[in-house]
DNA sequence: AATATTTATCGTAATATTGCAATATAAAAA
DNA sequence: TTTTTATATTGCAATATTACGATAAATATT
């Protein structure tokens, strides 16, 4: 196996899993820290700044852009990555959920 | 290959991905979603909720329990998960301090 | 004690992820 | 036009993940 059974759960547990997942390597929490950092998107400098190779770095991108995190437009030569607000809101308003929930009712175990 | 090189990363970095990471499967977010969607913890019924063998979902929630999202305590011949707060909480202080940066540098670009 | 119930572990097959060298692509600079 | 610079893609090896049947372990029930 290997490969997630995604049809027998909902469209919402799908999308937060995905999301979630391609955050789930410390290069991409990284690369997300590192946009942040920064004033603007980045054109340029990511490999630089981390300590893995030219191609890994891409391929990491790559994730990022494919779960909605990151956007990248070419500018010049360079390409310019920055972040997503829309998709990391997903993941922020399933947390508030989350919170929400566990305030209300204050957990009686455990 | 396989195999993160999170001796290059951050202690926070490496964290904030091992939690990620966990909840990047929809059965593993299944389970948090019913986690709270039922009053207290649960002693028992998440197997019959999820469209999952046992050994499976079984391996889901020793996942969630390695990363500090649920606990388990035994309960007579059953065992009672709950959600830990306290790791949640580390992802939504990251997604809170993405949203504060994010809003005030008001990206300039893309 | 014998049986049922609940959860964990082992073993294993199928697939995915990670990382990088080599190479390709595409625009900028010389 | 040739060369440089920046990024992507390909191919591949090592390892991780996912899923489940079989089985174990541990408590409850009869």
């Amino acid at each position: 196996m290997g490969a997630s059974k995604t049809d027998h759960f909902t469209e919402k547990q799908n999308q937060l899993a995905a999301i979630a997942k391609a955050l789930g390597h410390p290069a991409r929490v990284a690369i997300i820290e590192y946009l942040l950092s920064v004033d603007s998107c980045i054109c340029g400098d990511i490999v630089n700044v981390l300590p893995l190779a030219q191609p890994t770095v891409s391929q990491h991108l790559k994730e990022l852009k494919n779960a909605g995190i990151i956007k990248g437009s070419i500018e010049g030569n360079a390409i310019c990555y920055c972040i997503n607000e829309e998709t990391l809101s997903i993941l922020q308003a399933f947390f508030s959920h989350i919170n929400n929930h566990l305030q209300i009712k204050k957990s009686n175990c455990c």
